[in-house]
DNA sequence: GCGAAATGTTAGACAAGGCTAACAATCTGC
DNA sequence: GCAGATTGTTAGCCTTGTCTAACATTTCGC
């Protein structure tokens, strides 16, 4: 039983919805779609998706809100990409692209890894 | 235009062909479907879709080839897979783990990353 | 050199994640 | 408070990546 996989697309969108909350106290579709690149219809049907799966509630023609499972997820997410953030700017790496690269590399960090990177920017 | 995005699976791919051809002297199917842990059909197809892309040339039945391009690619990921797996270890990762990690990591880390995770590498 | 085992292929199903086209609802500015 | 703009949804299509079932070929042991 390996499985328990990292659904790297829901990670993103739980971060970015909470995210959205937080900066316009709500979380529409059409700002995933620009934030995410994708079209309209795509979100809907990965909203319909993370809704299935629990981690949001959602109402035709509504904002969006995370379940506790969600907010949940969000969370961790947060802290796993700000350790990641930290850590390669503390690396010397310039803000842009320590974004972009954290937003890859935090799909794919172990535990032990992270406690590492944590380490890291601390000390120095 | 964006475009030019990694394609993870083909790399993964890629680099493993180049690998058994090195140390079994050929690559056969079988072999992959154990590594990447997929079925014999899965393998089938996708090696359908490297060879479309140009990156190997097979024939029924046959063993696995790398063309001049798919050649250059798994150079290229060993490279970079090289550099992510010899930062994790100079970090103090266990070598299991830092393995797992990088195979995830390599395929989201920028040049400019890359860079700074091979002169930490080296200078520590 | 033949039959069984191993390996490879084909066919067909399915879910995820993407798109466009068409339509429906909501919101906003007079 | 209505018309037009914006936003959201539905339908339908496509590719990727996965599977199982069934069949074909190759290889190996004797």
């Amino acid at each position: 039983m390996r499985a328990a996989r990292r659904n790297e697309l829901a990670e993103d969108y739980v971060e970015l919805i909470a995210e959205l909350i937080h900066s316009h106290g709500e979380a529409r579709p059409v700002d995933i779609a620009t934030r995410m690149g994708v079209t309209a219809p795509t979100v809907a049907k990965t909203l319909d998706r993370l809704a299935r799966d629990g981690l949001i509630t959602r109402a035709k023609y509504r904002s969006i809100f995370l379940t506790e499972q969600g907010r949940a997820l969000a969370k961790e997410c947060r802290h796993r990409h700000e350790i990641v953030l930290r850590f390669l700017l503390s690396l010397g790496l310039d803000a842009e692209t320590a974004e972009r690269d954290a937003e890859g590399i935090e799909h794919h960090v172990s535990e032990r890894t992270l406690a590492l990177f944590s380490a890291f920017a601390n000390r120095s």
